[in-house]
DNA sequence: CCTCTATATGTAATCGATTACAATAAAATA
DNA sequence: TATTTTATTGTAATCGATTACATATAGAGG
């Protein structure tokens, strides 16, 4: 590996003077930084990351903890934080957690020895006491999930809001037996939502039954049938669905079909999140949007603006409820 | 921050010792192992990464290049390669390129400047210069993507095989008039899977007509749908299609349901890769399935074989076709 | 031509760990 | 008890950068 001591000797300089070049601080003379600069692009020298961190505590490294990539809303997000970053000059890392903490805390260990500068967190808060204690020494921004009593900066939408907005609509169009796929509720988000579907059914004085709520535990189509089937069997089978995720919904819709029920006639099925396949089921999934992109882009602007010391405060985006074929 | 400093300050023994007792190295009198180890404890002293990455040159870290997170191809790739690592130690930071030489070059630079230990590149190979340069000097390994003529390891399928059987069901059940939807031929898969289409008519002695080849450059749905509405608009309908990805496969599903056809008996389709949504739409997807959590595993455990100095040989893997209602 | 600034460059300490080598203490042997 | 051997522990150099401070050089003003 080249190092900046190779450089110095080279250019006839000290390595100060090399230094000064790199991160232009302080004035060089045209001709030294010339002979300096001819002299890294001979020996194809890049500064080591290691040296510069342990020097300054900075490595311009952003880490980003998302449960598991294989769930599409998240890619969205993503796309947002790594365009904010970038133009920030930060580099970002995707870490998977499958909300395992032990994983988790292998990466939080990397922002606590200065490897990276910041993290923003998606995972549910399971260990609470350990995301307050690194939020006491380290930034940290919460997205879409986040803990409603600590005090760390989140980005987010109101998702009772979102859900009761969505159950209404089905109750609008006369659904009445409306199902919940619901994730678990560790999730806030979850427990939020469901909040909201009470709400709806109480404003239209509707009783809640414990029968038409399904709990799944994994984010996957296969979830989404398996609930579905479970609520079909019941001897009064629900007329409208409200899934918690659009892969939740699509797993339903097939099972549907596999049913030869009609949707939306039969059953209406109203998704969350509104990934590009939602727009691609037969019919069209009815879907709340959340904004993403602008989610992520927000997301990371906070947690940058909190490593330079600023104060950041939390946000709660816009939905919106996208109403296609399948209501 | 704590340091080892601090830590042998409060056991009243040298940093040296310290040092000892975290990584055992050498023996240690038990009485002043646990003072220290006291120390550390009430301290709460976890060793800087960066410190020691300084003096080892080890991070045991490593890269995983995608060009984007959003094709699901890439994440049941991901969890082998996470699996495997976790076992042996490593952790996996991911790295979404987009296919950008620019990204890709700030990556490789995390590998020069030792803050991961190797990488495992998904990229297509762009700057081929780049890439060797890199693979000459630090460990490397390609996995579905690679460089026939370079010497870096690999792993894969044999893409001319599967595209070459995937075209000769079609023929087989009847079909003429095959189109194919491919990626950018800047991706060697690309090339390869025109291959084997090719090769498939050669032996049934049709000819390759220019026309019914398109090629697109973003691998999403919308791709998908308009490839089929341009095929679709030809005086002479393609009564087959072999998209190189589930994901323009379902976009095309979609536009030759809006156009009012029938799927297989209008147009059959086949898809690539066996995403978990190739099973959800109607009718279910034929597709080729590439295994492509075992291509994770190895690729990972080539790389870390690499790493740590021994000889690892490329591989190709089997893959499979998957016959489903589309055909 | 000399003095005084302002500018440019060099020297050496520093960040937090590891480790070769030196030094000390303890045990074994004569 | 004196000497040798062995087991522990300490000292200080090192990794590759940054930067406060010291020094040298150039330019301005008289």
């Amino acid at each position: 590996m080249v190092t900046i001591q190779e450089v110095a000797k080279r250019a006839g300089v000290s390595v100060a003077t090399v230094s000064r070049v790199i991160n232009n601080r302080s004035k060089v003379k045209e001709k030294t930084r010339n002979r300096v600069e001819q002299a890294i692009d001979e020996l194809n020298y890049e500064p080591s990351v290691l040296g510069r961190n342990l020097r300054n505590s900075e490595s311009r490294l952003l880490l980003v903890l998302i449960p598991s990539i294989s769930n599409p809303f998240y890619t969205e997000i993503i796309n947002g934080i790594e365009d904010t970053s970038i133009k920030e000059g930060y580099n970002i890392l995707l870490c998977e957690t499958d909300s395992n903490p032990k994983r988790e805390a292998i990466y939080f260990n990397l922002v606590r020895n200065r490897m990276a500068d910041g993290i923003i967190l998606m995972d549910p808060t399971i260990n609470r006491k350990n995301v307050l204690e690194l939020a006491t020494n380290h930034p940290i921004v919460q997205c879409s999930e986040f803990d409603k009593e600590g005090n760390i900066s989140y980005v987010s939408i109101d998702n009772e809001l979102a859900a009761y907005q969505a159950v209404k609509h089905l109750i609008k169009i006369g659904k009445k037996r409306i199902a919940f796929i619901n994730s678990d509720e560790k999730f806030l988000y979850a427990r939020e939502r469901r909040a909201g579907y009470e709400k709806a059914f109480r404003e239209f004085n509707i009783a809640v039954e414990k029968k038409r709520i399904y709990n799944i535990n994994q984010l996957n189509f296969e979830s989404g049938q398996q609930a579905m089937r479970t609520l079909l069997n019941q001897e009064e089978k629900p007329d409208a669905v409200f899934a918690v995720s659009d892969v939740l919904a699509i797993g339903a819709l097939k099972e549907i079909h596999a049913n030869g029920l009609k949707v939306p006639d039969d059953i209406a099925i109203i998704g969350f999140d509104k990934i590009s396949f939602s727009n691609m089921t037969h019919p069209t999934l009815t879907t709340v949007s959340q904004p993403m992109y602008r989610m992520g882009c927000i997301s990371a602007s906070m947690l940058i603006n909190k490593i330079k010391g600023e104060e950041v405060e939390s946000m709660l985006l816009e939905h919106e409820l996208v109403i296609r074929e399948s209501t």
